[in-house]
DNA sequence: ATATCGAATGCAAACGTTTGAAAAAATAAA
DNA sequence: TTTATTTTTTCAAACGTTTGCATTCGATAT
């Protein structure tokens, strides 16, 4: 009864007393079909409230129009930053983006994947869950590449593929932070890093060593402690920092987040910022501007990301002949603010 | 040549001299289908990398296995939440979440409508974009209605309809936050409330003005500014109120990003928080803990909104006969942390 | 040998739409 | 009126899959 079944073209053919192809024929203005014809089942379409199975169509042209973008969290500014950028280009080209979120897990991810391509998406977005850097497993990745699904990574890379990838200079971001405590004049700085395995993570630490061994100063393996991104992972690290016997006067934070979560610590033991502490974080997330001291930090441009990300896409997909696969480095900058700025 | 057209159920048949039909069921696991053929064509499908097409059994069944999530924006942390909350009950079932990101704009709102519509999502989670609250244009709805697409509100509601929604109480966690402020002895207090119209912005306002009504404490026009629930947005308001003939001694922002901003301004007149100034947020974001002081904030349950709504969704589709139509109103709740904690 | 049964497979329709080609209808020219 | 031409409409196939109902084939019972 009240089934509310949609109205189909067959329906509004049965209704006029023609065929479907000219039901179809005058929903999409063809130059066939009679002026009055067109009008009245224009009309009739409307008061109806037909809207066409997008689906049917699908089928038919073997085109969705909907892509996925496979991120491990959209909790961060920097994640959706990312998708906001993708939003921007691609949403008015008429793309439906897929967002699914795999919380920084394998099975997760695989799943996601696999439906996607089930549903016939035509490309996908994937910065890898932590789960799949650790396992190394990649073969749920195989089964896109073998049907062509243009895949672009995002920030998170994989080494071993031939794909296109749009990614953010971590490692001389991280350089450039840790310059700066130098140039400041900060002695013994501390690196507040990421999750083992990551690229962000690993490139960040890179930076931060390399930094330190060009200056001649030495690379101390207890004032770098893991964090897992969140403020909460700060505090248990910064404590131990400071508590040292000989503390560190500078803390070069994975993120914001983590250096947040530090500068709560440092406050904490009235240490003042950035005379007897220096802090540095990473994304220039809004509210780094804000808090106070105010948060030196290395901005990466998520939008920008997900904008180039949408153009290699859209290379591949009008590209002729074979795939250009690209890679994409954008450059991250040092947004100096209070807490590192000590006379 | 590099087509590489998905393999299909009719390329294993011919590959077998079979049917389609025979095909299908060998992969469906059948009981009808010859054991040594079964395993035969699972083997095969296996190794070519079959993976049947969505696209055509949603056509077929008229299900997508897809819902809508429609929201103004997932920069926030209460957005994100509820994303979150939805996804932790919905994904296990089979559903893929569209997520659709409207900026707060009333065209992209419609569009994605529309579109979810066309592309026959099984039901739509709609937190109004703030465009289609101050127009009032609600036309875009009625088709979903119409549809009977099951439309869940979230947090946003819309009066006019008989639809589901599940929202926060963010009346009783304003007076809550407000009388809070009352009984710690603050005397006069300011509102830095969030746009016109949406329903957070003028419960949380009602709540606040309810609250001084109780204790008959004046309202006063000038102590109520607006911002944009952004960071930024809370700067220049709240100098205004600091540099008043009668400044305010406390600060109720309408969400957390809003007290923080305040928060940066109240420090650098060097007013003592909470001994001068008493702040108070909204949402209990991660970071509200580890400002320093840390901020008192009414916490919003987003994943449990979340979880809630995905049961309101399941509730029209499983329960027999006409829609149930449900309103959940979740309780918010006061943290008390430093910023209001003067003895 | 014939009827009966069971197992395994095939046929055809269905989902909603588009589209090239063919057919029908209307109009113009001879 | 007949033929040629143009306009308008219909037919049928296609997209990939499932499924109720035949159909086939071999085996068993009569």
């Amino acid at each position: 009864m009240n089934s509310s079944r949609p109205i189909t073209i067959k329906d509004i053919a049965r209704r006029f007393r023609c065929s479907p192809s000219t039901v179809s024929r005058a929903l999409n203005d063809h130059p066939a079909i009679n002026e009055d014809t067109r009008k009245n089942i224009q009309e009739y379409a409307r008061e109806v409230g037909y809207q066409r199975n997008e689906v049917s169509l699908s089928l038919l042209n073997k085109k969705t129009a909907s892509l996925g973008v496979v991120v491990p969290t959209i909790s961060n500014y920097y994640e959706t930053a990312v998708i906001e950028g993708l939003h921007t280009i691609l949403q008015p080209l008429g793309y439906t983006l897929n967002i699914c979120v795999t919380n920084e897990n394998y099975m997760l991810e695989k799943e996601y994947l696999s439906k996607l391509l089930s549903n016939r998406t035509e490309g996908i977005f994937l910065s890898v869950s932590q789960e799949t850097y650790d396992s190394g497993y990649y073969e749920h990745l195989e089964s896109v590449i073998q049907r062509k699904t243009p895949l672009i990574f995002i920030d998170r890379e994989y080494e071993d593929f031939e794909t296109s990838r749009a990614t953010v200079d971590d490692y001389h971001g991280a350089f450039a932070a840790v310059e700066h405590l130098i140039n400041i004049g900060y002695k013994r700085i501390a690196h507040l890093k990421g999750p083992n395995g990551l690229t962000v993570s690993e490139q960040r630490l890179k930076g931060y060593v390399d930094c330190l061994k060009k200056y001649d100063m030495p690379v101390q393996e207890e004032l770098i402690i893991n964090t897992n991104f969140k403020v909460e992972s700060a505090i248990v690290p910064t404590k131990r920092l400071l508590e040292m016997a000989a503390p560190p006067d500078a803390i070069f934070g994975v993120n914001d987040q983590v250096a947040i979560g530090a500068m709560r610590v440092v406050k904490d033991k009235e240490l003042k910022i950035p005379q007897e502490v220096g802090l540095i974080g990473f994304d220039n997330s809004p509210i780094s501007a804000y808090t106070f001291p105010s948060l030196t930090t290395v901005s990466r441009p998520g939008r920008k990301i997900g904008m180039e990300a949408s153009r290699l896409f859209l290379n591949q997909v009008n590209g002729a002949g074979d795939f250009i696969h690209e890679s994409i480095v954008l450059p991250s900058e040092l947004v100096i603010r209070e807490s590192t700025l000590r006379i």
